[in-house]
DNA sequence: TATGAATGAGCCTTCATTCAT
DNA sequence: AATGAATGAAGGCTCATTCAT
């Protein structure tokens, strides 16, 4: 990464040129994530999007292929949060099992939160994509749940998580991680984000870990109450 | 007007038409909600609803108001049959809190099983309801939960489970329920309906149970693997 | 009305029968006649009718051969009042010219408002009519506005009328007689029906009197402040 | 942007729009009016305005709020016309006040002229306005009725006239002229423009005229035959 | 590159009319 | 004679998409 100018270095006018089509790109998939996570993607009409967004209708023609196009994109950048995020949050736990499935299951959540409804956008929207749209989604979730199985595996293995069903496991982890903004509709009184995370966790842990490795992990577990 | 006619009776008239309407009301929510479920509410039309039930468009609107209307009765459906199915089915568990937590969720996921995805549509399309509408299913939504939450305070307060937030237990308990129509997602190979509930159903026990109670409901447990 | 039984009775139920129906048909073209005149034909749906009459739809249909024809009879139904009043009117008024014409345009005036807004539908829903239910209503209106012009004309051959256009005049003393149910469009005050054709009146002949007669009619006349 | 080019010049872009959204509104105002003076708004079609301007049916969309809109807008076309002319026509009538009088009952008719029956829409059409469009169509009359009334009052102090009522006199000649599209209804033989006006002019003189300043004006009132 | 006027298919809803009972 | 369930064409309106500028 240092000199020797690389051969991919683009003219400074080109440079620009990139740059601003990356910034009406990104300019675009935040008006319509903002949007469509409020209202469902079916709600949104484009020219809500160009407004929100600052322009004009047309242009959302020369930057995404259509409506369709537009809500694959505003799905997969959440995906692509999660690719990012949780194996970083992972490695930044360490070795030990149990604290690296604790902060993948919080790094879930707080992409899910970050991204506020976005991430329900995923399976409530399935229709209006194309069959290949549907594809690249489920590959990615897949690809981006892996981290979560893999550290299960690795609890498992290490003797510490009791020997279950490591999908239906992960499944039910995603499902409570994505559950997080449906919150408000159950619970009146308010349930912060930490206390969400916390409980959760604890939850979780009471059910997987093996019986004698409880103490060791006594304040995750202790935040159910 | 004589003998033998009883008084309750009422004309063959009436009767066949009150038939009939009933028969055209379920008809028609179910033609409505087999549609919402797969594609969602805003991507059925009123023509597409009609012509799944075999009636003219006109006809829909003698039964229900309009499709705001539709999609409410849809969801209200499925709440009723919460209301009247897990009640029952606790009840027929007996005494033990922990057959009747099971048997509670097993109901919920049965219900949901025989409205499919439909049941998704409470959250889904929260969007589409009048402030009317969406005041009548939260409240259906507390109501149809409540057994769930009683049975879990009974375990506590039987010493069998740990003292968890029932709130947030109940609530993890539902989405997994509502999440079984989801599972083709997520789940390549088959996981039939059998094996998911015995699952789900062997996790949040791992999770509830008290240590010294786990032997009692190994049956229950072992399910897990 | 005594003995001798005339050919022409009807057998009782035959009578009956007829009888009934004529008070199906007079109880319907009041209700639409109602309705319509306060809503406009095209506002008025079948249904709406057949409520206000407190029959089924269907029933409308053994009477009137739809909408058009409901129409069509309702403004009949108008144009046939003037035909009945207005004569008989202008004959009750005795043989002074001016008596006759203000009598005559007293009369429009009354059927105009007991008939409410109806008469105005005969101009407003010509489009909704037949082209044979259009002519028969202008032929109606010619005929029924005949005894008007005669009136004119006699008043005129009588020297008491100055020598006037008689269609013309005709023309807009119906239409002052038509404006009364628009009265409250254009005067803010209340200005009852009495004050309403005394002074139009007074108008009408302040500019038809020949001069020398004008003061045998002072009490016409002096309505106009 | 150096000298020669005035700093009032709108962008050509700018002005282009103007001029365009303009013409538009103008083309949809009158197609829109030229149909619901022959059919009555309520059987006017979205879909035949659009076709009898020339464009598509979304485009009306744009330039009106809907179809009540757009009916308000014809009708407050019509009476900006009666504001505009009528003044104009009074004040180059010069100091006369009958001569005023004359010429204003002359510009409501021309107006009311050349937008044929649309005038008639006024009171036809108000069940399809709101409440809101209903007062300022009723405000708008009240305005451009003013310079009638204003004009009667002047003869009426100048002692030309004879002391009438001010309101029903305006009223009544306001009828007589938004009368004249309907006069095909009620006269078979063909009467002219001219004719029409010249005529209700004398008959309305007649009425109006103090009799010593009748044989001032003896050339409108001898139309009358 | 960017605009926004214009299109037109499609949606929800209404309602005149029919017909089996 | 009377009902009212059922139909389906048509209307008002929206919105994704295109294209001339």
């Amino acid at each position: 990464m240092s000199s020797g100018a690389p051969a991919t270095d683009l003219d400074p006018g080109e440079a620009a040129r990139q740059t601003l089509a990356q910034r009406r790109s990104e300019q675009l998939l935040s008006a319509a994530a903002q949007l469509m996570e409020r209202d469902g993607s079916q709600s949104v009409s484009m020219h809500a999007v160009a407004e929100e967004a600052g322009v004009s209708v047309g242009l959302i023609y020369r930057y995404f292929g259509g409506k369709h196009d537009l809500l694959l994109a505003v799905i997969v950048n959440v995906l692509d949060a999660f690719g990012r995020q949780v194996p970083a949050a992972i490695q930044a736990a360490g070795a030990d099992p149990v604290t690296r499935l604790a902060a993948a299951f919080r790094a879930y959540c707080e992409v899910i939160d970050s991204h506020r409804h976005a991430a329900v956008l995923t399976h409530r929207e399935s229709k209006s994509l194309s069959d290949e749209g549907l594809e690249t989604i489920k590959r990615l979730e897949v690809e981006t749940s892996e981290p979560l199985r893999t550290v299960i595996r690795e609890g498992i293995d290490a003797g510490v998580l009791t020997p279950v069903d490591v999908d239906l496991v992960a499944y039910d982890l995603l499902l409570l991680a994505q559950a997080w903004p449906l919150k408000h509709w159950y619970f009146e009184r308010t349930l912060g984000f930490e206390d969400y995370v916390r409980r959760q966790t604890a939850l979780a842990l009471a059910a997987l870990l093996q019986p004698h490795r409880r103490r060791s992990y006594r304040h995750l577990l202790e935040a159910a109450g």
